[in-house]
DNA sequence: AACAATACTTCGTGATACGATGTATAGTGT
DNA sequence: ACACTATACATCGTATCACGAAGTATTGTT
């Protein structure tokens, strides 16, 4: 998928996967696997920017010996997806001028 | 409007407006304002980048003393515009998980 | 005479995705 | 026993990119 139209995706993407439940980074990239690839560079930089801008919150479990960072999606994280789905429309109007048909 | 949701946007709206009809920087820049804003720095960033990877070609126009480049998209260009369409339907997969209200 | 609008240019900067590489453990195959 | 894969997170360097700031030059307006 084109790299500049995955950007403004990529941040409210790990948002949603981690709203319905708690979990770890291994984990959402599984998770959204089916619906865009990200690197674990990439997501573990999202989360970290996420955590700075108060998105969600970060807890340590020990697994099975492996260390395990939890995330909890916040109120603002929240807001943070019900904003995502406002400017939707303003994409979608963007959306029907890039697409249209021009009949000379 | 989010920046990075602007990104992925912003190449294929500048094919878009030149694609009806041969046009330059500046009218694109007007055109473009309903849908959204860019400063000159980027459109000429833009424009630039478009003819490098052959999706538009240009040609100098002196108009009222003024110099006007006119911008005409090429079959490339065109091919971007229709790749751009095939790719969303996988955005609007994304933006459905994204949006989704869980029922816990 | 001053200012806004038109039209394009260049420079520097900050944000960002990502490949490469590294650390460490558990499980599987041969 | 040894190799490999999967799990899990971390760090560094780089390339791409949008954009503000500032500049050049002309025409139109106040």
């Amino acid at each position: 998928m084109d790299a500049q139209l995955k950007r403004g995706l990529l941040d409210v993407c790990v948002l949603a996967a981690i709203k319905k439940e708690d979990t770890y980074g291994y984990q959402i990239i599984k998770d959204l696997k089916p619906y865009l690839e990200m690197s674990e560079s990439t997501l573990y930089t999202i989360v970290k920017r996420l955590e700075n801008s108060g998105m969600l919150t970060v807890r340590n479990i020990e697994y099975d010996g492996r260390l395990r960072k939890y995330y909890h999606i916040t109120a603002e994280g929240l807001r943070r997806l019900e904003t995502f789905r406002d400017e939707w429309d303003k994409i979608m109007i963007i959306y029907q001028f890039i697409a249209r048909e021009d009949k000379k």
